[in-house]
DNA sequence: CGCGTCTTTGAGAGGATTCAACGTGTGTGG
DNA sequence: CCACACACGTTGAATCCTCTCAAAGACGCG
């Protein structure tokens, strides 16, 4: 990916012609942040937009007693920072893996889009999909336990298979579900100890999917 | 507001040309909904896109215990539906007050915005907006105590001023900060003995904005 | 080998919800 | 006009879900 021309990869991602494409990527500029990099802190006002093209991104939200929370995670194609009209973000924004972005300034891109209307097509329909993700998230937040919001992950992950390998980091789908490793593990063992799954040194495998299911509540 | 033709309102709030908005209008359907009318419910694909012209909306989600909470709630000029993408929502959409909105399917809206791409501008910054919104609505949830989301709502509800009239229905504000009657009446009860807000047949004054701000954590 | 990360399990604490009961006001239908 | 249902507010008590703290072992890496 990383060898495309910028323009080429906006072109794609944002459904737009070439000459759009080549106008915003000559005001953007290409950057890369490594593993753990902090994007954007709490508290930052957040003018910048970026447009991720490799990698995740995380939105940590850190409480007043000091645990962080993982808000949502983007990836390849979503589009982080915004509108430049929000004082100030609420979360951390960071770097889950190596991620390389397309930057530029919120007004600037404003500008660029009376130029160039047709961006608006793919930025609208980039945003409208976050949105729809972001609000399933929090609905999943505020309706489901904790140990159903992992189960949940779990079976996300497993996706239409059985088979998941290597096996799934406890720590990294705690987190992904907005709980603790503790809880994480202590819901893996009692899916082991039920036989729902069996778990050995390199695979995870959903015995009963249907009982999985049952346990999202 | 309702006495303007469709394509001024729509011209202004998406803030695209004449001809663009009038082609948009023409797809477009009027629709109201009274107060407390479902507008879609949980489960429901969404492939209907509504732009809100009068009236709160309100997203809530019921969990497996039977108790809704709400996720967020949108006002004029925000968007609700939208990709068609995805399969269907975890939410009920329902109408806080009465509600008018300017529907259209949503892959007609795509087709449109292919012909007029400035349509595009405007969506994509309303979408980027209710992202936002959203994202912060999410960090909120999952960093502050129930209490300090009932003051932050309380806060939010008195704007500027430190008075408040008519007096808030606790429940509702207790329901769009995403707690139970019950905690908010605690709450409310709690400001009262302590000083921090005095109340009477008919307004909420608050005393100390200070105090009650410490409050929200 | 030491270090850091991950996992596991137990014990404890705390916050928030749920259940229950009661008083109030409002609107509706007989 | 009155009885009644219904939503709201208040308060107490109990419950339960999660998180925190703590400790210990396994594993991979430099």
């Amino acid at each position: 990916m990383e060898f495309d021309r910028p323009a080429d990869v906006l072109s794609r991602f944002l459904d737009c012609s070439g000459p759009a494409a080549s106008a915003l990527a000559s005001a953007m500029r290409l950057r890369d942040y490594s593993q753990r990099d902090f994007i954007a802190h709490q508290g930052d006002g957040n003018r910048l937009v970026s447009l991720i093209l490799e990698g995740i991104v995380q939105f940590q939200a850190v409480s007043a007693e000091g645990q962080t929370t993982a808000i949502s995670s983007f990836g390849p194609g979503d589009l982080i920072g915004g509108t430049g009209d929000l004082e100030e973000n609420a979360y951390d924004t960071l770097a889950l893996s190596r991620v390389v972005v397309l930057q530029i300034d919120g007004l600037q891109l404003r500008d660029l889009m009376r130029e160039w209307p047709e961006l608006g097509v793919g930025l609208s329909r980039i945003y409208s999909g976050q949105l729809d993700a972001v609000l399933d998230r929090l609905a999943v937040r505020v309706t489901l336990s904790a140990t159903g919001r992992f189960y949940r992950e779990l079976l996300r992950l497993a996706g239409s298979g059985d088979r998941i390998t290597p096996p799934p980091v406890i720590a990294a789908l705690a987190l992904s579900a907005q709980t603790t490793r503790e809880t994480g593990s202590r819901a893996t063992s009692m899916l082991e100890r039920r036989g729902i799954i069996v778990r050995d040194q390199n695979s995870f495998t959903i015995v009963s999917r249907r009982m999985l299911e049952e346990l999202v509540v």
